[in-house]
RNA sequence: GGAGACGUCGCAUAGUCUGGUCUAGUGCGCCACCCUGCUAAGGUGGUAACGGGGCAACCCGUUCGCGGGUUCAAAUCCCGCCGUCUCCGCCA
């Protein structure tokens, strides 16, 4: 949710950025009227409220024909006041609606859409494969012969876009989740294991059930919502809740399992592992000083590359277009490796600055120093998920299809430097 | 799944039976000041969040797990839900 000030005090800001994303400014202006009309209908509430307040003390100490004829007009008072305050919740669903519509300001992001998004760098080498001699294989073909990924079992025990990850697909899956937290707890992030099924305020408060509400997977019985990311969990974590930061930021790095529905992407992304609908993730979660969000933002960016480093990727860094962010998001960094044999980069990393959006929605609070209290930054980046996979096959491939370990990920697979193809 | 108990201000508790004097008391913790060679002890005062109004001091409202209802009036009575604990049953 958007800061309900600053709506106020520079409508402009906020439309601005409606623009930049493509959504409609006039939202702005009608959650300005709402916002008039409660405060209003509020105000004669709180009037009728307390003259009734005060009547009824002195009914309490009435007795006779005085008490009578208090209760006739504190009677008729009572309806009033139930009028009032109807119309009041009435005025607050009303401006809670526009304003829940409203995604976060954006700050910093190139305007557009999708195709928006500004290169910012290039780092590690392309590999040439055509001098090197041979055409690379994707990262299915050499997934199946490392006997590491089945998907024709995949889709038999639970349909299209789910996957086994077998053999050494699955102990190379738990090294790179492994090295991810490893690396998170050496930068000081408390290590999670979150629940991957929540309560609606929980993924609302997160901004998922906006303009993507149809990539979520719900389940009607329990309402109760499977998540997308770690993210979730971890910015429900300290709901309702007022945190102190004085000390910095609190860092958590949360693994689980991501659902997503992958509703509207049919026929995208078919083949293998790169597009499915269950995965697992390492993701890092920040709870900070408003003003301190954009430098840690940087840092979260920073130790993303340090985990691609780690993997031997070559890859670019993106600043997302506004018209691609995320509900929550005011900006986000995406590092995309490169995909050999579809000659295009692949998203595998992504970190957002929700600055107080999640914050607010979900009451999360520091103390400041002069007594106050006030919404907190939210920020998420990913250290690693089953889509590296995809990534590492791919570039670190040999031409007899076997693949090299990088040495990152050596201490975890038991110093193994090389995967064999089964025969 | 069955039976019962409980959910109150940071923590612990009183208040609920018998609705109004609850503007939610008390203890602990915390903060400020006082006292005292230092420390401990003691004294005085202050200690929730959110919203609305005001330059401000301050005023008003909401919140006693959550949501409904009864009533002139609800922490208190009624209904539903959620959570915690105890016992029983069942299953990994």
């Amino acid at each position: 949710m958007i800061d309900l000030r600053l709506l106020r005090d520079n409508p402009d800001v906020v439309r601005a950025s409606q623009q930049a994303r493509g959504d409609d400014p006039a939202l702005v202006d009608a959650a300005l009227d709402a916002d008039a009309r409660r405060r209003s209908s509020l105000t004669d509430y709180e009037t009728l409220r307390a003259e009734q307040k005060a009547l009824g003390k002195q009914v309490a100490q009435a007795s006779g024909d005085e008490k009578a004829e208090l209760l006739t007009r504190t009677k008729h008072l009572a309806e009033q006041v139930k009028a009032r305050q109807s119309d009041a919740a009435q005025a607050e669903r009303e401006v809670d609606g526009l304003l829940y519509r409203i995604p976060n300001v954006v700050d910093g992001a190139p305007a557009g859409g999708e195709e928006d998004f500004e290169v910012l760098r290039h780092e590690g080498t392309i590999r040439d494969f055509a001098a090197e001699g041979f055409a690379p294989r994707d990262h299915l073909e050499l997934g199946e012969g490392l006997r590491a990924i089945d998907m024709a079992r995949g889709a038999k025990v639970s349909g299209a876009r789910f996957y086994f990850l077998t053999g050494i697909g699955a102990r190379l899956e738990l090294a790179l989740l492994n090295a991810a937290m490893d690396q998170a707890v050496a930068a000081g992030f408390t290590p999670m294991i979150t629940p991957t099924l929540v309560k609606p305020d929980t993924m609302r408060g997160t901004g998922f059930l906006g303009s993507h509400a149809d990539e979520v997977y719900h389940l009607e019985k329990d309402d109760q919502y499977l998540v997308g990311t770690s993210e979730v969990a971890l910015a429900g974590y300290h709901a309702d809740e007022i945190i102190d930061l004085s000390d910095g930021p609190r860092r958590y790095a949360g693994w689980s399992a991501c659902y997503r529905r992958e509703a509207g992407s049919h026929g995208k992304d078919v083949r293998g592992i790169i597009r499915v609908h269950q995965f697992h993730k390492v993701e890092m979660f920040s709870y900070c000083p408003p003003e301190e969000a954009a430098a840690e933002h940087q840092r979260l960016l920073a130790w993303e590359e340090a985990m691609l480093a780690k993997v031997e990727l070559p890859y670019r860094v993106i600043d997302t277009a506004a018209g691609d962010l995320g509900t929550s998001a005011a900006r986000k960094f995406d590092c995309e490796a490169w995909l050999p044999t579809q000659e295009r980069f692949l998203e595998l990393t992504s970190t957002s600055n929700c600055t107080t959006f999640q914050a607010r929605r979900l009451a999360v609070r520091e103390r400041t120093a002069d007594g106050t209290t006030r919404p907190v930054a939210t920020l998420n980046g990913t250290l690693g998920t089953t889509r590296w996979i995809v990534a590492i096959l791919e570039n670190h491939q040999q031409a007899d299809s076997s693949v090299r370990v990088p040495e990152g990920l050596r201490p975890y697979l038991g110093g193994l430097e090389v995967l064999e193809p089964v025969a």
